[in-house]
DNA sequence: TCATCAATTAGACGCTTATCTAATTATCAA
DNA sequence: TTGATAATTAGATAAGCGTCTAATTGATGA
């Protein structure tokens, strides 16, 4: 576990909150990140299209929204990419707006 | 303190949590429901235009944005109006997201 | 009553964004 | 090598949103 999960000391700062916050304000990027949530294991990309009606294209940009925001981690393996939910960002996240 | 907030056994309505993802995802918004929250007493409007460079009518729109997230209560006295923020709500809606 | 002030509403403008198709890049297998 | 597949990028379109000014509503006090 890293240092910054271990004590969370993730520090965001206020351009990631917005991204974050802009990140979750649309309700299939909340979907593709609960589908990533729920398993501790990457998400394939494939079996994540397999479960929206969406196009590959639209698919990529959300994804890219979600890893901007910071909220997930892609791997890659050959042509293939996993995503997994960074829980320690979303956390901090959530910390935060428990500071309002 | 109400039974919800006693039990803290608010259930956002998936439509609810949208609008409060969306109301958050402006940064406008998010200073003023930081100002509104940093006194438990009601935060009359007009002491939120002097603090903002913004004109009314975006003031207004921001705070029904609010308000329609269920983040804010309104109190109206005569043509005055005042904010407090619905901390039930947020907390709510951040326990949402800790569910991901 | 009437002028003033707080707040909202109406309408317009420009920017952002969600979505698609088509084209491109990169990988794998036959 | 070549064809198929995974993913990204480019470009277009339509809808949504933040902002403003101007007009309106509602309350206050002289």
């Amino acid at each position: 576990m890293s240092a910054a999960k271990r004590a969370g000391a993730i520090r965001l700062s206020e351009e990631q909150v917005h991204l974050i916050a802009k990140a979750l304000a649309d309700p299939r990027r909340m979907e593709l990140l609960r589908q990533i949530g729920s398993c501790t294991d990457p998400t394939q990309c494939t079996a994540i299209r397999d479960c929206h009606s969406i196009s590959a294209a639209t698919l990529s940009h959300h994804m890219k929204e979600l890893e901007t925001a910071g909220l997930v981690m892609v791997t890659r393996e050959g042509k293939f990419a996993s995503y997994t939910l960074k829980r320690d960002v979303l956390r901090a996240y959530t910390d935060r707006l428990g500071t309002i």
